[in-house]
DNA sequence: TTGTATGCGTTATCAA
DNA sequence: TTGATAACGCATACAA
């Protein structure tokens, strides 16, 4: 481990200033700058020469700009986000910039981790997938000149960034599909009703009953939490609370997790899915594809939201006047396969 | 947005100098530096009421420390990674370091685009699940100081710690489960060969079937890649490739995606799993569970791995001395389930 | 067209 | 028990 070459170490080498080190690295030429090529030739040569590398730290702490961004998501496991954050890194990565990850698993506590740790780190840009964060915790990034993207809904309307799906209208088309397929009891597995993704997913399912006359009943919603934990035993007590003729003959699953979960618990216990009960999802992950049957559910580009998602904060990072506030709607569309 | 306060300015406001402050906010007092009661009350009240937060960059700059680790991962989607991820990012958030992660999707292109990358960024240590890169790569991360650990034993024998499973004789038990099931023809869905693990897996095949007294029939080699790239067509080419008879009675391939993509080839040329054909992966991702049939697979406790990695970047960059170079081993299981 | 000098926010050395 | 002060490596206003 040896000492690394630094601008100065250039300089000498280049037998110029360090300055003009700095001018041609950053390729200044407009304004008053203006390098000769003659040295630019020598510069580069003595920077191949040292295998000099810029200190990003170092101009970070000039420039005020970090290069760095950060994504924090709900569950990691949740393959919808390692997609998300794919779609995120790609356009990061042309702008060179970098990503921070951060999995909160669900907790609150560490949500507002994240939140100091960033104001520390100085970070640029982060984008929000919280469940659990209030307005004012975001603004304090605000303040601190850190730039925002919500995803999912939750953290609207303060002044930053939004992408969502159109949660309810998709959730209200998947409930329509089901009733197409001549299915009147039909039960929902939510998501947790404090998450907007959550709410706006049982409103879509209310809106699509109400609207085909069918009465909202308390007794077909099972208060899920969108991951693994506990969704095999709310199942199991479901059926084990309900009398075979008030069975549903479908459930609309909140998020794809829970309705592979909610399949492998009827086939455990003997119905045939689609034949006793339908199921539906959300998110079309890619185990949707591979059970038994096969998860009919609702798709959105998880990939194009996080490349969005990047393209917002880099617009609001580069640009020098405040933007609007600026909201992505991310187009949904239903992925009819056998389970419903 | 406003400027947001330094130790200067909490200095003014406790009237002490900028030097104390950080004295106290290090919490120094070993040494000859002891700093009174009165005087640290004084410097935390003032942090208080000016909402101060340390600048991570600049403290980097100066103590040549960034407090950053980066994870290099070849396919995000796979949920083997993002498990990892959680494991490596448990322990780094309890030292308050951050983590970077970079998906490469496997491309060399990418893994150097990272390397030069972290060498700018000047992160403290790496972790490294790396198919293309060669030691002379790496090396030049340590050579900057950067600390390594390279998983899945790509990178052996280069001085830095290493992480893996012992794939040859897991792959080996493998299909001595399979022997016993009474499989004589087994066929193999390899990983590239220019990566240890595929290398390692095939070995443990060979290695089962020679001390079954099996003669190795380079036609029940299937060429695979890791991903979901091409192998439904390989599997589709192979199966049209081959005469009833010679058609194997089992596939052991080189990971979960694989197999999930084989079981579903299969499944639809109407071949049973596993009647007609038994099936068997490796890594035990939560898919494995899902699918129809299940998967029997290998399990390998990814989380821990990641876990493990960091616990040795830490200790590498934490310790004075040079670590001499150390392998964990990370133990693996048989997951019978029902596709073998 | 290039060099000098200053400051970004810390930490660490030395002196008081 | 504390305070001056000098780096860390870079970018930039200003001078030359």
């Amino acid at each position: 481990v040896k000492r690394r070459p630094t601008q100065k170490d250039v300089a000498r080498l280049a037998e110029v200033s360090p300055a003009t080190v700095s001018y041609v690295i950053n390729n200044l030429s407009g304004g008053n700058i203006r390098i000769s090529d003659e040295t630019r030739r020598r510069v580069w040569k003595a920077i191949e020469e040292l295998g000099y590398q810029i200190n990003v730290n170092a101009r970070s702490l000039r420039t005020q700009k970090t290069q760095l961004l950060a994504v924090m998501v709900p569950d990691l496991t949740n393959p919808f986000y390692p997609l998300m954050i794919r779609g995120a890194q790609s356009l990061a990565e042309e702008n060179e910039y970098q990503l921070l990850v951060y999995d909160t698993n669900d907790s609150k506590e560490r949500e507002l981790i994240f939140i100091e740790a960033m104001l520390r780190r100085r970070v640029d840009g982060v984008v929000l997938v919280s469940f659990h964060l209030e307005v004012q915790d975001a603004i304090r990034l605000l303040e601190a000149g850190i730039v925002i993207v919500s995803v999912g809904g939750r953290l609207r309307d303060a002044g930053f960034d939004v992408i969502a799906t159109p949660e309810r209208e998709a959730a209200c088309d998947m409930v329509e599909y089901l009733l197409l397929k001549g299915h009147r009891r039909i039960a929902h597995l939510s998501g947790p009703q404090d998450t907007p993704a959550g709410r706006a997913r049982l409103e879509g399912y209310c809106q699509a009953l109400s609207q085909a006359g069918i009465a909202f009943d308390e007794r077909l919603i099972l208060p899920g939490t969108f991951t693994h934990d506990r969704t095999v035993e709310l199942i199991h007590a479901f059926l084990d609370g309900i009398s075979e003729e008030d069975r549903p003959t479908a459930l609309f699953a909140a998020n794809d997790l829970m309705a592979i979960d909610a399949i492998q618990t009827f086939k455990k216990r003997g119905y045939k899915v689609p034949g006793d009960i339908a199921v539906a999802g959300f998110d079309n992950i890619p185990e949707a594809e591979v059970i038994e049957p096969p998860l009919t559910t609702v798709g959105h580009d998880a990939r194009n939201m996080g490349w969005q998602a990047v393209k917002l904060l880099l617009e609001r990072i580069e640009s020098e006047e405040d933007l609007q506030p600026r909201t992505v709607s991310i187009p949904y569309y239903l992925v009819p396969r056998t389970s419903a």
